[in-house]
DNA sequence: TGATCTTACGTTTAGCGTAACAATA
DNA sequence: TATTGTTACGCTAAACGTAAGATCA
């Protein structure tokens, strides 16, 4: 019989030309594949070598061979790499939010009731996930609005208020308004995090004539936070340390938009959401 | 490393169920297969099974496993296949015609001066052949049209004359005619030999009227001649011993389209055609 | 009690590397 | 002479089957 390494010698054979180059490359000595090639042809029980005393190239049969060994070996690796996969699959639970700051509550949560569990959280759109979640593929999803399809348990689980932040001597502060709305500050350029999920969006929908100045590194985010004074966004799940504010003024955005209660949601044959996430557990990661 | 005989035994286990029933089906121990499923499972580095004390069996894991190998196995017997194929194909010459008897010529001279190659012969359509010597499948065709196509080699090799014996009272026979034309004879119904090539169209679209019985094997079809007085054809490649032919009287058919000269062709890069069919040979062939 | 899987043990053998050899450029 | 491929030899380690043991229906 033959094997898989025989194959590999087989294939190092072609990519290197010489049997000496291949078995260093495979680090055997060369009479192995001298052994191994006489091996191959004998299996085959056809010529895949012109051989000459002190050289042996593969002849049109030999290089079919070494285009189906390669197949063979792409297949075994694929094996392999799909049963591991498949594998960590089941040891992982997988949740998607519309926003990022949900995944900081609800995933130190699942990792604690599963310490098991891998856990892999990512951001995406509010129809990406119910679309996952309906497939199967997400186990958790966290979106904006409540979904009633009947093989989706869903339930409110947490809500977040946004604000902007201001400098003390901004125009918009004159009259010290106890709110605002996005048409009151369209139009003022802001420092923004990158990653926001649908707040990203939302921002630009809403301030079309405002400049985002994108910073994705958090120490960065600070460092231009304390150095300028262009408004920033906080939320209540989001705060920042008083002395990064640089003096801003906080004031609630009264737009409905920018006020969301967001929705756990699962597919029903997982109790994920059920057993795991209770009430009382988001009431304590609310505070 | 894994071998393929551990995966074969997988995919057994698979299919029968039980480790016995898989190393019996394979002629092993079981302790063998015992052993295999462990070296496997530790090779992946995952869980492939449930085991209780005396029953193991297949987690979904192990199914996709499973699923995995019999890939992995078929592209091994497809390499295996495709390898020997092409080696055998290397010592093969193609040769196909629009008649059979260009063949009972050809396929003999082609086997003496090639005696290590394996010969494939069979019938195939006009334009089939080209196609097939244009692509390289066919190296050596026998067609009715010379061909002009550069990439061809084309020379005329044999040719074949129609003529319709029938019996010494039949009513075409009155005037005691030098030849005959399709028309002639068409309503009057034939003993035909099947696999004609070409020759059975012709004769199906010259005489529209006629009916033709169909007879393949050789045994039978002269049983059938010697017994009845239906007309059959003949060529000046292809009659039949006095004996059979039961008194009937040849007439050769004068159109055109029953006095055909076949043409050699083969690819410009085969050498077949220009040294091994010499116009001498053809010649000898005929006589 | 029969069927199934696992573990232990002894033997065989397949396969590896070292070394020596032969041929070529 | 350096490089390459083949052959010969001795050793190791992997793998097999037999036998014995454990568990379940």
């Amino acid at each position: 019989m033959i094997s898989f390494e025989d194959l590999e010698q087989l294939t190092a054979f072609a990519r290197h030309g010489t049997l000496v180059k291949a078995a260093d490359a495979l680090h055997i000595s060369q009479p192995t594949i001298t052994r191994t090639m006489k091996n191959i042809e004998e299996y085959f029980g056809v010529k895949l070598f012109e051989r000459s005393k002190n050289r042996i190239r593969l002849n049109g049969t030999g290089e079919k061979a070494v285009e189906h060994a390669e197949k063979v070996l792409d297949a075994a690796r694929q094996m392999m790499a799909s049963v591991r996969e498949y594998d960590r699959s089941l040891r992982t639970i997988v949740v998607e939010s519309c926003a990022p700051a949900p995944l900081w509550f609800i995933v130190p949560q699942l990792a604690k009731k599963y310490p098991a569990m891998t856990l892999s959280s990512s951001l995406a759109g509010n129809e990406e996930i119910i679309e996952h979640v309906r497939e199967g593929i997400c186990h958790v999803g966290i979106v904006l609005t409540p979904c009633t399809e009947p093989s989706i348990h869903c339930r409110p689980y947490i809500q977040e208020n946004l604000s902007i932040c201001l400098p003390p001597n901004h125009p918009v502060l004159q009259n010290a308004p106890a709110s605002l709305d996005f048409r009151d500050i369209n139009g003022f350029n802001c420092l923004l995090r990158s990653r926001l999920g649908f707040w990203d969006d939302l921002c630009r929908r809403e301030m079309p004539a405002s400049r985002f100045l994108v910073q994705e590194d958090d120490d960065e985010f600070r460092e231009l936070m304390r150095n300028s004074t262009l408004p920033i966004f906080i939320t209540n799940l989001a705060t920042y340390r008083e002395e990064d504010m640089n003096g801003r003024v906080s004031i609630p955005i009264a737009d409905p938009k920018a006020n969301v209660v967001y929705h756990l949601i699962s597919g029903k044959n997982i109790d994920i959401l059920g057993t795991i996430v209770s009430d009382k557990n988001i009431t304590a990661a609310i505070l």
